[in-house]
DNA sequence: GCAGTTAACTGATCTATATCATGGAAGCAG
DNA sequence: CTGCTTCCATGATATAGATCAGTTAACTGC
Protein backbone atom coordinates (compact mmCIF):
# COMPACT_ATOMS: atom_id res chain seq x y z
CA UNK A 1 0.00 0.00 0.00
CA UNK A 2 2.77 2.37 1.12
CA UNK A 3 5.05 0.86 -1.60
CA UNK A 4 2.27 1.61 -4.09
CA UNK A 5 2.42 5.06 -3.15
CA UNK A 6 5.73 5.28 -3.78
CA UNK A 7 5.38 3.94 -7.15
CA UNK A 8 2.46 5.96 -7.86
CA UNK A 9 4.77 9.13 -7.01
CA UNK A 10 8.22 7.67 -9.12
CA UNK A 11 5.35 7.64 -12.76
CA UNK A 12 6.12 10.27 -14.91
CA UNK A 13 2.87 10.89 -15.29
CA UNK A 14 1.68 11.61 -12.04
CA UNK A 15 4.42 13.94 -11.45
CA UNK A 16 2.53 17.38 -11.28
CA UNK A 17 0.99 15.75 -8.10
CA UNK A 18 2.19 16.61 -4.62
CA UNK A 19 2.01 14.02 -1.61
CA UNK A 20 -1.29 14.99 -0.64
CA UNK A 21 -2.68 14.64 -4.24
CA UNK A 22 -0.99 11.35 -4.56
CA UNK A 23 -2.45 9.73 -0.88
CA UNK A 24 -6.19 10.92 -2.39
CA UNK A 25 -5.60 9.47 -5.57
CA UNK A 26 -4.02 6.34 -4.42
CA UNK A 27 -6.97 4.31 -2.72
CA UNK A 28 -8.17 3.98 -6.18
CA UNK A 29 -5.96 1.75 -7.34
CA UNK A 30 -5.09 -1.82 -7.67
CA UNK A 31 -1.95 -3.54 -8.39
CA UNK A 32 -1.25 -6.77 -9.97
CA UNK A 33 1.64 -8.78 -10.88
CA UNK A 34 1.81 -10.72 -14.32
CA UNK A 35 4.26 -13.27 -15.62
CA UNK A 36 6.10 -13.25 -18.72
CA UNK A 37 4.27 -13.75 -21.80
CA UNK A 38 1.00 -13.23 -19.43
CA UNK A 39 -2.05 -11.45 -20.98
CA UNK A 40 -3.80 -8.50 -19.39
CA UNK A 41 -6.32 -8.13 -21.31
CA UNK A 42 -7.91 -8.83 -24.83
CA UNK A 43 -9.09 -7.02 -27.73
CA UNK A 44 -12.86 -7.81 -27.33
CA UNK A 45 -13.42 -7.73 -23.80
CA UNK A 46 -15.68 -5.16 -22.09
CA UNK A 47 -13.09 -2.29 -21.28
CA UNK A 48 -13.49 -1.34 -17.80
CA UNK A 49 -10.34 -0.52 -16.12
CA UNK A 50 -7.14 1.77 -16.90
CA UNK A 51 -3.62 0.49 -16.60
CA UNK A 52 -0.18 2.21 -15.51
CA UNK A 53 2.98 -0.13 -16.42
CA UNK A 54 4.74 0.44 -12.53
CA UNK A 55 7.26 -2.09 -13.73
CA UNK A 56 8.45 -4.24 -17.07
CA UNK A 57 7.38 -4.13 -20.32
CA UNK A 58 3.84 -4.35 -22.40
CA UNK A 59 3.13 -5.01 -25.63
CA UNK A 60 -0.35 -3.97 -27.33
CA UNK A 61 -0.98 -5.91 -30.58
CA UNK A 62 -4.18 -6.08 -32.41
CA UNK A 63 -4.97 -10.31 -33.86
CA UNK A 64 -5.44 -10.55 -37.03
CA UNK A 65 -6.36 -13.77 -39.03
CA UNK A 66 -4.10 -17.31 -38.41
CA UNK A 67 -0.91 -15.74 -36.42
CA UNK A 68 -1.39 -12.47 -38.80
CA UNK A 69 -0.82 -9.74 -35.62
CA UNK A 70 0.06 -6.48 -35.96
CA UNK A 71 2.04 -4.74 -32.88
CA UNK A 72 0.89 -1.59 -31.97
CA UNK A 73 3.62 -0.34 -29.45
CA UNK A 74 5.48 -1.32 -26.63
CA UNK A 75 5.04 0.45 -23.37
CA UNK A 76 7.49 1.17 -20.20
CA UNK A 77 7.49 1.88 -16.91
CA UNK A 78 4.84 4.64 -16.38
CA UNK A 79 3.32 4.24 -19.13
CA UNK A 80 -0.68 4.56 -19.71
CA UNK A 81 -2.81 1.87 -21.08
CA UNK A 82 -6.38 0.35 -21.80
CA UNK A 83 -8.96 2.29 -23.58
CA UNK A 84 -9.85 5.63 -22.30
CA UNK A 85 -13.54 6.13 -23.50
CA UNK A 86 -15.98 5.61 -20.92
CA UNK A 87 -19.19 6.26 -22.51
CA UNK A 88 -21.45 3.68 -24.19
CA UNK A 89 -20.37 -0.13 -24.09
CA UNK A 90 -16.90 0.16 -25.29
CA UNK A 91 -14.11 -2.76 -25.49
CA UNK A 92 -10.94 -2.54 -25.75
CA UNK A 93 -9.35 -3.09 -28.91
CA UNK A 94 -6.36 -3.77 -28.61
CA UNK A 95 -4.41 -7.59 -26.77
CA UNK A 96 -2.08 -6.16 -23.79
CA UNK A 97 0.09 -8.67 -23.39
CA UNK A 98 3.31 -8.93 -21.22
CA UNK A 99 7.14 -9.21 -22.61
CA UNK A 100 8.47 -9.84 -19.12
CA UNK A 101 7.69 -9.87 -16.24
CA UNK A 102 5.92 -6.88 -14.56
CA UNK A 103 3.47 -5.65 -12.09
CA UNK A 104 0.94 -3.16 -13.22
CA UNK A 105 -1.59 -0.54 -11.54
CA UNK A 106 -4.90 -0.67 -12.65
CA UNK A 107 -7.91 1.83 -12.14
CA UNK A 108 -11.51 1.61 -12.90
CA UNK A 109 -12.62 3.49 -15.61
CA UNK A 110 -14.93 5.44 -13.74
CA UNK A 111 -12.37 6.50 -11.22
CA UNK A 112 -9.97 7.63 -13.87
CA UNK A 113 -12.59 9.97 -15.19
CA UNK A 114 -12.89 11.44 -11.51
CA UNK A 115 -9.42 11.84 -11.24
CA UNK A 116 -9.05 13.31 -14.69
CA UNK A 117 -11.90 15.87 -13.78
CA UNK A 118 -10.31 16.72 -10.50
CA UNK A 119 -6.65 17.05 -11.54
CA UNK A 120 -7.23 19.07 -14.94
CA UNK A 121 -3.44 18.99 -15.27
CA UNK A 122 -3.56 15.18 -15.56
CA UNK A 123 -6.12 15.37 -18.50
CA UNK A 124 -4.06 17.58 -20.17
CA UNK A 125 -0.59 15.53 -19.69
CA UNK A 126 -3.20 12.62 -20.86
CA UNK A 127 -3.68 13.98 -23.49
CA UNK A 128 -0.17 14.83 -24.69
CA UNK A 129 0.57 11.94 -24.18
CA UNK A 130 -2.24 10.48 -26.53
CA UNK A 131 -0.99 13.28 -29.25
CA UNK A 132 2.36 11.74 -29.03
CA UNK A 133 0.87 8.20 -29.87
CA UNK A 134 -1.40 9.57 -32.50
CA UNK A 135 1.72 11.17 -34.23
CA UNK A 136 3.65 8.13 -33.71
CA UNK A 137 0.88 6.34 -35.19
CA UNK A 138 0.68 8.56 -38.51
CA UNK A 139 4.04 8.12 -38.86
CA UNK A 140 3.75 4.79 -38.69
CA UNK A 141 0.88 4.36 -41.52
CA UNK A 142 3.48 6.93 -43.46
CA UNK A 143 6.27 4.93 -42.74
CA UNK A 144 4.66 1.38 -43.84
CA UNK A 145 2.92 3.41 -46.86
CA UNK A 146 6.49 4.81 -48.53
CA UNK A 147 9.11 2.66 -47.22
CA UNK A 148 10.41 -0.22 -48.67
CA UNK A 149 11.23 -3.35 -46.06
CA UNK A 150 14.71 -2.75 -45.53
CA UNK A 151 13.42 0.85 -44.25
CA UNK A 152 10.68 0.36 -42.05
CA UNK A 153 13.61 -2.30 -40.42
CA UNK A 154 15.35 0.08 -40.01
CA UNK A 155 13.38 2.96 -38.70
CA UNK A 156 11.44 0.62 -36.32
CA UNK A 157 14.87 -0.45 -35.04
CA UNK A 158 15.95 2.95 -34.21
CA UNK A 159 12.15 3.81 -32.32
CA UNK A 160 13.80 1.01 -30.64
CA UNK A 161 16.58 1.73 -29.53
CA UNK A 162 15.05 5.36 -28.89
CA UNK A 163 13.13 3.78 -26.44
CA UNK A 164 14.82 0.92 -24.86
CA UNK A 165 18.39 1.35 -26.36
CA UNK A 166 20.66 0.50 -23.73
CA UNK A 167 24.95 1.15 -24.10
CA UNK A 168 26.97 -2.21 -23.37
CA UNK A 169 30.19 -3.55 -24.01
CA UNK A 170 29.20 -4.11 -27.68
CA UNK A 171 27.09 -1.28 -29.09
CA UNK A 172 23.35 -0.39 -28.57
CA UNK A 173 21.38 -3.50 -27.18
CA UNK A 174 17.88 -3.44 -27.32
CA UNK A 175 17.06 -3.87 -24.05
CA UNK A 176 13.33 -6.20 -25.01
CA UNK A 177 13.35 -9.19 -26.22
CA UNK A 178 12.45 -8.47 -29.53
CA UNK A 179 11.70 -11.90 -31.82
CA UNK A 180 12.05 -11.59 -35.33
CA UNK A 181 7.89 -12.05 -35.72
CA UNK A 182 7.43 -9.07 -33.34
CA UNK A 183 9.78 -7.19 -35.87
CA UNK A 184 7.71 -8.19 -38.83
CA UNK A 185 4.55 -7.80 -36.89
CA UNK A 186 6.03 -4.26 -36.33
CA UNK A 187 7.12 -3.41 -39.96
CA UNK A 188 4.31 -5.22 -42.03
CA UNK A 189 6.10 -7.96 -43.38
CA UNK A 190 7.14 -11.51 -42.78
CA UNK A 191 9.63 -13.63 -40.14
CA UNK A 192 11.01 -14.80 -43.42
CA UNK A 193 12.31 -11.22 -44.65
CA UNK A 194 13.24 -9.73 -41.74
CA UNK A 195 15.69 -12.63 -40.95
CA UNK A 196 17.04 -11.92 -44.76
CA UNK A 197 17.34 -8.20 -43.91
CA UNK A 198 19.03 -8.61 -40.77
CA UNK A 199 21.14 -11.39 -41.58
CA UNK A 200 21.98 -8.77 -44.73
CA UNK A 201 23.19 -6.36 -41.49
CA UNK A 202 24.70 -8.87 -39.64
CA UNK A 203 27.03 -9.45 -42.03
CA UNK A 204 27.96 -6.17 -43.17
CA UNK A 205 28.58 -5.28 -39.45
CA UNK A 206 26.53 -3.26 -38.84
CA UNK A 207 24.28 -5.23 -36.20
CA UNK A 208 24.60 -8.50 -33.79
CA UNK A 209 21.94 -10.49 -32.39
CA UNK A 210 20.67 -13.84 -31.76
CA UNK A 211 17.28 -15.12 -30.42
CA UNK A 212 15.16 -12.33 -29.15
CA UNK A 213 17.81 -9.84 -29.10
CA UNK A 214 19.60 -6.98 -30.91
CA UNK A 215 22.37 -5.08 -30.33
CA UNK A 216 23.21 -2.47 -32.88
CA UNK A 217 27.31 -2.31 -33.15
CA UNK A 218 28.49 -0.03 -35.66
CA UNK A 219 25.66 3.26 -35.21
CA UNK A 220 26.90 5.35 -37.52
CA UNK A 221 26.40 2.77 -40.47
CA UNK A 222 23.52 2.05 -39.20
CA UNK A 223 21.97 5.74 -39.15
CA UNK A 224 23.28 5.63 -42.71
CA UNK A 225 20.67 2.89 -43.38
CA UNK A 226 17.91 4.88 -42.21
CA UNK A 227 18.70 7.81 -44.69
CA UNK A 228 15.23 8.36 -46.25
CA UNK A 229 16.00 10.87 -49.10
CA UNK A 230 17.43 7.88 -51.56
CA UNK A 231 14.40 5.90 -52.22
CA UNK B 1 -18.54 38.46 -34.08
CA UNK B 2 -22.12 37.57 -32.97
CA UNK B 3 -21.82 35.12 -35.99
CA UNK B 4 -18.97 33.38 -34.83
CA UNK B 5 -20.32 32.94 -30.85
CA UNK B 6 -23.21 31.22 -32.95
CA UNK B 7 -21.01 28.81 -35.12
CA UNK B 8 -18.70 27.92 -31.71
CA UNK B 9 -22.48 26.79 -30.20
CA UNK B 10 -23.42 24.98 -33.21
CA UNK B 11 -20.06 22.85 -32.82
CA UNK B 12 -20.36 19.49 -31.39
CA UNK B 13 -16.95 19.96 -29.72
CA UNK B 14 -18.30 23.02 -27.32
CA UNK B 15 -21.86 21.30 -26.44
CA UNK B 16 -20.71 21.36 -22.87
CA UNK B 17 -20.15 24.97 -22.30
CA UNK B 18 -23.25 26.81 -21.51
CA UNK B 19 -23.98 30.56 -23.62
CA UNK B 20 -22.22 32.74 -20.73
CA UNK B 21 -19.18 29.84 -21.09
CA UNK B 22 -19.32 30.30 -24.78
CA UNK B 23 -19.01 34.03 -24.76
CA UNK B 24 -16.36 33.79 -22.15
CA UNK B 25 -13.90 31.98 -24.53
CA UNK B 26 -15.34 33.72 -28.44
CA UNK B 27 -13.05 36.31 -28.13
CA UNK B 28 -9.61 34.54 -28.39
CA UNK B 29 -10.66 32.62 -31.35
CA UNK B 30 -10.26 34.25 -34.98
CA UNK B 31 -12.09 32.85 -38.17
CA UNK B 32 -10.93 32.71 -41.07
CA UNK B 33 -11.94 31.45 -44.85
CA UNK B 34 -9.97 29.69 -47.40
CA UNK B 35 -10.48 28.89 -51.10
CA UNK B 36 -10.75 24.82 -52.29
CA UNK B 37 -7.17 23.47 -52.61
CA UNK B 38 -5.93 26.15 -50.53
CA UNK B 39 -3.22 25.48 -47.36
CA UNK B 40 -3.91 25.97 -44.02
CA UNK B 41 -0.66 25.16 -42.72
CA UNK B 42 2.85 22.97 -43.64
CA UNK B 43 4.23 19.92 -41.82
CA UNK B 44 7.22 21.60 -40.22
CA UNK B 45 5.72 24.86 -39.46
CA UNK B 46 5.97 26.25 -35.89
CA UNK B 47 2.82 25.25 -34.27
CA UNK B 48 1.49 27.89 -33.11
CA UNK B 49 -2.48 27.88 -33.04
CA UNK B 50 -4.95 25.33 -33.12
CA UNK B 51 -7.86 24.99 -35.67
CA UNK B 52 -11.68 23.91 -35.74
CA UNK B 53 -13.49 23.56 -38.78
CA UNK B 54 -16.44 25.43 -39.20
CA UNK B 55 -17.65 24.60 -42.43
CA UNK B 56 -16.27 22.89 -45.10
CA UNK B 57 -14.00 19.96 -45.36
CA UNK B 58 -10.20 19.75 -44.92
CA UNK B 59 -7.48 16.94 -45.19
CA UNK B 60 -4.59 16.59 -43.49
CA UNK B 61 -1.59 14.50 -44.89
CA UNK B 62 1.79 13.92 -44.47
CA UNK B 63 4.07 14.61 -47.67
CA UNK B 64 6.38 12.61 -49.32
CA UNK B 65 8.91 12.12 -51.82
CA UNK B 66 8.20 13.36 -55.41
CA UNK B 67 4.10 12.84 -55.22
CA UNK B 68 4.20 10.33 -52.78
CA UNK B 69 1.99 11.68 -50.00
CA UNK B 70 0.01 9.58 -47.40
CA UNK B 71 -3.25 11.08 -46.59
CA UNK B 72 -4.26 10.97 -42.92
CA UNK B 73 -8.05 12.19 -42.44
CA UNK B 74 -10.19 14.23 -44.01
CA UNK B 75 -11.78 16.42 -41.29
CA UNK B 76 -15.83 17.84 -41.14
CA UNK B 77 -17.61 20.98 -39.65
CA UNK B 78 -17.21 20.38 -35.47
CA UNK B 79 -13.55 19.01 -35.62
CA UNK B 80 -10.57 20.31 -34.03
CA UNK B 81 -6.95 20.13 -35.76
CA UNK B 82 -3.67 21.35 -35.73
CA UNK B 83 -0.58 20.25 -33.01
CA UNK B 84 -2.01 20.45 -29.33
CA UNK B 85 1.69 19.98 -28.13
CA UNK B 86 2.56 22.99 -26.33
CA UNK B 87 5.76 23.08 -24.64
CA UNK B 88 9.22 23.25 -26.64
CA UNK B 89 9.52 24.05 -30.19
CA UNK B 90 7.27 21.83 -31.68
CA UNK B 91 6.26 21.83 -35.33
CA UNK B 92 3.20 20.48 -36.81
CA UNK B 93 3.30 17.03 -38.43
CA UNK B 94 1.27 16.62 -41.10
CA UNK B 95 -0.18 19.25 -44.08
CA UNK B 96 -3.47 20.69 -43.51
CA UNK B 97 -5.34 21.72 -46.69
CA UNK B 98 -9.01 22.93 -47.86
CA UNK B 99 -10.87 20.29 -49.71
CA UNK B 100 -13.58 22.31 -50.60
CA UNK B 101 -13.75 26.22 -49.76
CA UNK B 102 -14.06 26.70 -46.22
CA UNK B 103 -14.48 28.53 -42.62
CA UNK B 104 -11.83 27.61 -40.13
CA UNK B 105 -11.89 29.11 -36.24
CA UNK B 106 -8.03 29.31 -34.95
CA UNK B 107 -6.91 30.06 -31.21
CA UNK B 108 -3.58 30.27 -29.98
CA UNK B 109 -2.13 26.93 -28.04
CA UNK B 110 -1.43 29.40 -25.27
CA UNK B 111 -5.16 30.21 -25.33
CA UNK B 112 -6.48 27.02 -26.30
CA UNK B 113 -4.42 25.44 -23.06
CA UNK B 114 -5.96 28.00 -20.93
CA UNK B 115 -9.47 27.08 -21.95
CA UNK B 116 -8.73 23.14 -20.92
CA UNK B 117 -7.86 24.26 -17.89
CA UNK B 118 -10.51 26.02 -16.99
CA UNK B 119 -12.73 23.69 -18.65
CA UNK B 120 -12.02 19.69 -17.44
CA UNK B 121 -15.04 19.21 -19.58
CA UNK B 122 -13.80 20.05 -22.14
CA UNK B 123 -10.18 18.52 -22.02
CA UNK B 124 -11.98 15.01 -21.54
CA UNK B 125 -13.68 15.81 -24.44
CA UNK B 126 -10.06 16.18 -26.32
CA UNK B 127 -8.90 13.37 -24.98
CA UNK B 128 -11.66 11.30 -25.95
CA UNK B 129 -11.69 12.90 -29.67
CA UNK B 130 -7.67 12.04 -29.53
CA UNK B 131 -8.50 8.64 -28.39
CA UNK B 132 -11.48 7.96 -31.51
CA UNK B 133 -8.03 9.34 -33.65
CA UNK B 134 -5.58 7.17 -32.23
CA UNK B 135 -7.69 3.89 -32.52
CA UNK B 136 -8.59 4.61 -35.84
CA UNK B 137 -5.04 5.25 -36.82
CA UNK B 138 -4.26 1.81 -35.63
CA UNK B 139 -6.77 0.67 -37.18
CA UNK B 140 -5.46 1.90 -40.29
CA UNK B 141 -2.14 0.29 -39.69
CA UNK B 142 -3.60 -2.71 -39.37
CA UNK B 143 -5.69 -2.78 -42.33
CA UNK B 144 -2.43 -1.67 -44.59
CA UNK B 145 -0.58 -4.43 -42.65
CA UNK B 146 -2.96 -7.39 -43.35
CA UNK B 147 -5.30 -6.40 -46.07
CA UNK B 148 -4.89 -6.67 -50.08
CA UNK B 149 -5.30 -3.78 -51.50
CA UNK B 150 -8.60 -4.56 -52.64
CA UNK B 151 -10.25 -5.20 -49.15
CA UNK B 152 -8.34 -1.88 -48.12
CA UNK B 153 -10.16 0.17 -50.72
CA UNK B 154 -13.61 -0.96 -50.13
CA UNK B 155 -13.23 -0.78 -45.74
CA UNK B 156 -11.33 2.98 -46.95
CA UNK B 157 -14.51 3.92 -48.88
CA UNK B 158 -16.74 2.29 -46.11
CA UNK B 159 -15.18 4.82 -43.41
CA UNK B 160 -15.82 7.62 -45.94
CA UNK B 161 -19.18 6.77 -46.30
CA UNK B 162 -19.83 6.77 -42.48
CA UNK B 163 -18.51 10.18 -42.65
CA UNK B 164 -19.29 11.63 -45.80
CA UNK B 165 -22.00 9.60 -46.86
CA UNK B 166 -25.00 11.25 -48.90
CA UNK B 167 -28.01 9.05 -49.73
CA UNK B 168 -28.80 10.27 -53.20
CA UNK B 169 -31.30 9.09 -56.17
CA UNK B 170 -28.80 6.52 -56.89
CA UNK B 171 -27.23 5.04 -53.83
CA UNK B 172 -24.87 6.50 -51.84
CA UNK B 173 -22.70 9.32 -52.63
CA UNK B 174 -19.20 9.86 -51.11
CA UNK B 175 -20.18 14.07 -50.66
CA UNK B 176 -16.34 14.98 -50.97
CA UNK B 177 -14.23 15.75 -54.06
CA UNK B 178 -11.70 12.22 -53.77
CA UNK B 179 -9.63 11.56 -56.30
CA UNK B 180 -7.99 7.97 -57.87
CA UNK B 181 -5.14 9.54 -56.31
CA UNK B 182 -6.57 10.64 -52.70
CA UNK B 183 -7.69 6.81 -52.20
CA UNK B 184 -4.38 5.69 -53.08
CA UNK B 185 -2.90 7.88 -50.71
CA UNK B 186 -5.59 6.83 -48.31
CA UNK B 187 -4.70 2.93 -48.64
CA UNK B 188 -0.82 2.49 -49.44
CA UNK B 189 -1.50 2.06 -52.97
CA UNK B 190 -0.79 3.83 -56.42
CA UNK B 191 -3.45 5.57 -58.36
CA UNK B 192 -3.16 3.14 -61.49
CA UNK B 193 -4.25 0.52 -58.97
CA UNK B 194 -6.74 2.06 -57.53
CA UNK B 195 -8.41 2.84 -61.08
CA UNK B 196 -8.29 -1.06 -62.02
CA UNK B 197 -10.04 -2.18 -58.79
CA UNK B 198 -12.85 0.71 -59.10
CA UNK B 199 -13.06 -0.02 -62.73
CA UNK B 200 -14.25 -4.54 -61.63
CA UNK B 201 -16.41 -2.69 -59.13
CA UNK B 202 -17.50 -0.42 -61.36
CA UNK B 203 -18.15 -3.03 -63.94
CA UNK B 204 -20.08 -5.62 -61.49
CA UNK B 205 -22.43 -2.87 -60.95
CA UNK B 206 -21.48 -2.63 -56.88
CA UNK B 207 -20.69 1.44 -57.59
CA UNK B 208 -20.50 4.07 -60.11
CA UNK B 209 -17.96 7.24 -60.14
CA UNK B 210 -16.40 9.52 -62.55
CA UNK B 211 -14.26 12.57 -61.82
CA UNK B 212 -14.02 13.02 -58.21
CA UNK B 213 -16.99 11.65 -57.12
CA UNK B 214 -18.11 7.92 -55.95
CA UNK B 215 -21.26 6.69 -55.17
CA UNK B 216 -22.27 2.90 -53.92
CA UNK B 217 -24.98 1.99 -55.83
CA UNK B 218 -25.36 -1.58 -54.09
CA UNK B 219 -25.19 -1.33 -50.87
CA UNK B 220 -25.51 -5.13 -49.43
CA UNK B 221 -22.96 -6.36 -52.63
CA UNK B 222 -20.70 -3.80 -51.39
CA UNK B 223 -20.46 -5.10 -47.82
CA UNK B 224 -19.88 -8.57 -49.23
CA UNK B 225 -16.88 -7.35 -50.59
CA UNK B 226 -15.97 -5.73 -46.79
CA UNK B 227 -16.17 -9.38 -45.49
CA UNK B 228 -12.92 -9.43 -44.20
CA UNK B 229 -12.97 -13.40 -42.77
CA UNK B 230 -11.80 -14.90 -46.15
CA UNK B 231 -8.08 -13.67 -46.76
C1' DG C 1 23.21 -33.84 -20.22
C1' DC C 2 19.69 -34.97 -23.23
C1' DA C 3 15.32 -34.85 -25.59
C1' DG C 4 11.93 -31.60 -27.10
C1' DT C 5 10.54 -27.25 -28.48
C1' DT C 6 10.82 -22.79 -30.36
C1' DA C 7 13.36 -19.37 -33.00
C1' DA C 8 16.22 -18.30 -36.67
C1' DC C 9 18.37 -19.01 -41.31
C1' DT C 10 18.29 -19.80 -46.22
C1' DG C 11 17.02 -21.54 -50.81
C1' DA C 12 13.54 -21.95 -54.69
C1' DT C 13 9.51 -20.40 -56.56
C1' DC C 14 5.53 -17.61 -57.24
C1' DT C 15 2.48 -13.62 -57.33
C1' DA C 16 0.35 -9.20 -56.16
C1' DT C 17 1.20 -4.96 -57.22
C1' DA C 18 4.39 -1.29 -58.95
C1' DT C 19 6.11 0.77 -62.92
C1' DC C 20 6.13 2.47 -67.51
C1' DA C 21 3.59 3.96 -71.29
C1' DT C 22 -0.28 5.53 -74.04
C1' DG C 23 -4.89 6.99 -75.18
C1' DG C 24 -9.28 8.96 -74.02
C1' DA C 25 -12.60 11.77 -71.78
C1' DA C 26 -14.32 15.24 -68.44
C1' DG C 27 -14.15 19.69 -66.97
C1' DC C 28 -12.38 24.55 -67.36
C1' DA C 29 -10.62 29.12 -69.35
C1' DG C 30 -10.82 32.09 -72.87
C1' DC D 1 -17.31 26.23 -79.09
C1' DT D 2 -12.34 25.04 -78.75
C1' DG D 3 -8.20 24.15 -77.09
C1' DC D 4 -5.87 22.89 -72.68
C1' DT D 5 -5.25 20.78 -68.57
C1' DT D 6 -6.20 17.35 -65.35
C1' DC D 7 -7.99 13.01 -64.23
C1' DC D 8 -8.97 8.37 -65.36
C1' DA D 9 -8.49 3.76 -67.82
C1' DT D 10 -5.86 0.07 -69.37
C1' DG D 11 -2.17 -2.77 -71.47
C1' DA D 12 2.61 -4.75 -71.06
C1' DT D 13 6.34 -5.69 -68.22
C1' DA D 14 9.15 -5.90 -64.11
C1' DT D 15 10.13 -6.90 -59.26
C1' DA D 16 9.98 -6.70 -54.20
C1' DG D 17 8.67 -9.48 -51.14
C1' DA D 18 5.47 -13.55 -49.90
C1' DT D 19 5.09 -18.30 -49.65
C1' DC D 20 6.61 -22.95 -49.17
C1' DA D 21 9.98 -25.98 -47.51
C1' DG D 22 13.77 -27.88 -45.23
C1' DT D 23 17.87 -27.21 -42.02
C1' DT D 24 20.28 -25.52 -38.14
C1' DA D 25 20.93 -23.58 -33.73
C1' DA D 26 19.50 -21.85 -29.15
C1' DC D 27 17.06 -22.25 -25.04
C1' DT D 28 13.75 -25.14 -21.55
C1' DG D 29 12.48 -28.67 -18.64
C1' DC D 30 13.26 -33.08 -16.99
Amino acid sequence: MDLRLKILGRLPFFTDLNQTELKAINPRFNSLGFAKDEFIYFSGDPAERMFVVAEGKIKLFQPGFERRNVLLNILLEGDLFGNLTVFGSSTYTDTAQSLTSSCILSISSQSFREILEEFPSLAIKSLQVMEKRLIAANKRVFEISTLPVEKRIVVTLLTLVEKVGKHSNNGVLIDAPISREDLAEMTATTPETVSRVMSQFQSSGVIESGRKWISIVDWDAFQQLANVESP
